[in-house]
DNA sequence: ATTGACCTTCCAGCTTCTGGAATCTTTATA
DNA sequence: TATAAAGATTCCAGAAGCTGGAAGGTCAAT
């Protein structure tokens, strides 16, 4: 199938699957006589592998890991668990860093009146020294 | 003072402050006869306001805002509000996003042994149909 | 005079695509 | 058969927000 079949097939754009070729994490695909690429069901598999990993936060570099580890068929599970055990730790870390942001702001906010007067607790914050979220 | 005062007082970096300026987000600093970049305690105090802003989360753009409407004396409250609020419920969006995606990587942890053995769910998972985290 | 700490500019790279331009191929229709 | 639309190709640029590094100028102290 061609590129865009692929494409749906897949849930990763066409766009996106030549980008991926580029930088290597899928090999460079044959071509037709014309210079189209071509795919069949094994690269879709792969693409729709990239494509669950890609949302669940992993990033590209540990997509071509987690590829890796796939075809291998001497893998150890440990290593994929703690591939993944890492990133729940960082995916960890972004949440309490994002709920510490959350708490400040949501605190700055409930202090402001909100109407059309200029007097505005948040900029008096953000002015002064105390701010570490 | 130099810039690299200027950084040690406000938490922005040097290197920072100069891209700060080159986007516009600052205005351009006065110079020394030789070239070297002056600032006050003013400045220092707005490059203060953009750290803390930035800690919390917003946008560069955001920041931008935040800034003309610190400025502006006769600017309403309520408008420095929305934006706040704005920016929360953007936080917010994100930090489900992450909580989802926890939650499925937890649950794909769990069910791999995470021994020297090479079957893995974890993988399994990933090239199968039904991950939307 | 020299050292070392600053400062300057400019260019490149990080991450992960996405949009767009110019051009070719394939397929379908009039 | 002519032609038009859909889909493919490559390549360049831009998005966000810095950060690193090179090559070089300046300032203060020794």
């Amino acid at each position: 199938m061609n590129i865009g079949q692929a494409a749906n097939h897949s849930g990763v754009s066409a766009k996106t699957i030549r980008y991926y070729e580029s930088i290597g994490l899928i090999p460079e695909a044959s071509r037709t006589e014309s210079g189209y690429r071509r795919y069949g069901d094994k690269d879709v598999e792969t693409l729709r592998f990239i494509h669950h990993s890609r949302n669940l936060g992993f990033s590209v570099k540990d997509v071509g890991m987690l590829l890796d580890l796939w075809r291998n068929q001497k893998r150890a599970s440990a290593d994929v668990k703690a591939l993944a055990l890492s990133h729940i730790a960082e995916v960890d870390r972004k949440i309490e860093e994002l709920r510490k942001m959350r708490d400040t702001l949501t605190h700055l906010t409930q202090r402001c009146h909100g109407d059309d007067r200029p007097d505005c607790p948040i900029l008096e914050e953000l002015a002064g020294e105390t701010i570490d979220a």
